[in-house]
DNA sequence: CTATAATCGAGACGGTACGTCATGTCTTCTT
DNA sequence: AAGAAGACATGACGTACCGTCTCGATTATAG
């Protein structure tokens, strides 16, 4: 007996799109509730009814966005270089418009609001950390990998990828990549890499 | 023949006070020009007089109250120990009042201003990189660290413990900062630490 | 199609009241738009939306107190008096509160701006000398006046008066008006009146 | 003995000077301390030091650059056209940049600043008043004037210009003059002047 | 013919108000 | 019921001037 909300999929659809055309072209403080609201052609009540806040707007727009193209399923042999080679892909969306910025505007954003921070967590880096822990976690029974804490060897690889985009602000490249994963591996595989 | 700018002293260490507490208090987004003047006793002109925003303010608040205490001598022999042994005390700085939060807040104000992340990058992030650098080389010349990038094993370093606090928000604490230089040694180190 | 304004005309009525109260208090010069915002528990920019400048405000609350006790009814028969017994009337409303000085002031505000010279022209000044100008014309066609440019007839009448509220600063009173009308009648009138 | 001041010429003609090119240019409302200062390359303080008030600024402007224009010699003979030929100059005056304009934007300010007012009163309106009441009393003593108020006379000229000026905003011109002035000494006149 | 003190330009200071923008809530009318 | 539209109270924005207050640097008497 849930309330009948008949909600319009059409002004979601304009939200969402909207917001993320505004966030890339203002930045997400530039984003105004005001803003998406006139952009999607849209009274600001549709949008309070549905989202909390700006960064639930914007998170949501972000995630519809990206899509499923996070998803790199996971293989079967070459366990190590599901670990390896995905990084190199994930410094690609990272350094990159549309997603790279974006995030990296959403993860300032979260330092100053703990509900955007949590809905973060839970939509965008609990996923993708349980995905990457999975693939280490296969690599150590298969012996590829030191029996380290998996955290910590997630941290390794994804570590520096952010600090180079957030506080260096200098969105990792190609030839930098391969050479971080080379020195990690060195340092939690158990084959000498080099 | 230059202008003589007569700046009062004491108005800027009431503005620079005011603008710390304020930002612990209620945050650096809820840090507002007209509250660091109102509990300052100064006019809001004079703020604005002197900074360009809001960022440079709290960034010059959080210089002035760090004060020298980010300088660690780099010393004579032990030249691993300066790498791997710094680690703990930046992790530390990074992840309790007043300076981690604020600092965490700054860096996410950097990702829509381009001209506080000049500032930051001029002020923070280069000199304590230039440091780290420094360093490194002197380990490595020492023969105790590989020939690689010296800015690789920096961001080694240091890439895990700002993405715990920025992206995963879990501030690093001691055990796993011990394991991390643990495993990062592990891969830059030239003998091998296990 | 009509854009549907829905105004509040509780705030308007705030609006007004705290306007015309603060202009008697403080002067039109010391009036303010934050302050009739805040003694009327008013938004500021519900002010700015529907009125384009502070002397509209004054004017329209002018207008809204002085309600419609402007109109003075032709009368049928003695129609030199309908002009000359009219003055003393209009010299009152000029020299007392609340009307007299709030007009002079508003008159003082057309002097440097265009806008509210405009306004006030057609929402006072217009309407008033529309309504002498019928008396004076019927004083002159029943042969009471001369046929004079009746313009001329009305600021030989109005001008003195004005002239003493603004430049002389003596709000003119009772036996001053009446030697003014006597005086002016000796010039204007048909028959001697002396 | 008093104080030397010493004060510089210089300074002030260049206030001065930039008080009445910015009224003209600006308007009273639109005059400020600092354009003043500004365009007279001159600090506030000297501005200040030496006049109580914007207005007072102005109107020592004023007369300074009026001079002594204003002094229309009191003819021996026709008395009478002493009184009615001076009208049309005053009219003149009124009328026309600079002096009109600044001059009404002047007594549009006396409506609200008490303190202009009475210099207002005592610099320009009492001389001139004197000067006028003087030429009336001559021509009544030659019985050229009824025994009426001189100060109702002078009114019932200068009324209607004023009138025509600040609250019709029409500057009095040359053919209404005229026919006013013989309207008025149709009625002050003892000689029928029709 | 210096010395000294008021005046000068410049402009920082604590304030008040400006007019604009966005917030999140609300009401009204339309679909 | 949900939507588009937009008025509303609130509060911060960044700017303009206010009138007061130092700063050196002239500059003209009074010693």
């Amino acid at each position: 007996m849930t309330a009948p909300h008949r909600r319009n999929a059409q002004a979601r659809q304009a939200i969402l799109r909207a917001a993320l055309d505004l966030c890339q072209e203002r930045g997400y403080a530039g984003l105004t509730i005001e803003g998406v609201a006139a952009r999607a052609g849209v009274g600001k009540q549709t949008i309070y009814r549905w989202w909390p806040s700006k960064g639930a707007v914007v998170l949501e727009a972000f995630q519809d966005a990206l899509g499923p193209s996070l998803d790199v399923p996971l293989e079967a042999g070459d366990r190590l270089g599901a670990v390896g080679k995905n990084t190199p892909g994930s410094a690609d969306l990272l350094s990159h418009p549309p997603v790279g910025p974006v995030r990296a505007d959403l993860v300032g954003a979260t330092q100053h609001d703990p509900a955007l921070a949590e809905e973060f967590r839970q939509q965008v880096t609990g996923p993708a950390r349980a995905g990457t822990l999975a693939r280490i976690r296969a690599a150590q029974e298969a012996g590829q990998l030191r029996p380290l804490d998996p955290d910590l060897i997630a941290d390794a690889f994804f570590g520096p990828l952010w600090f180079n985009l957030l506080v260096m602000r200098t969105p990792p490249e190609d030839p930098y990549v391969e050479r971080l994963v080379d020195a990690v591996l060195a340092g939690v595989a158990t084959t000498p890499t080099r």
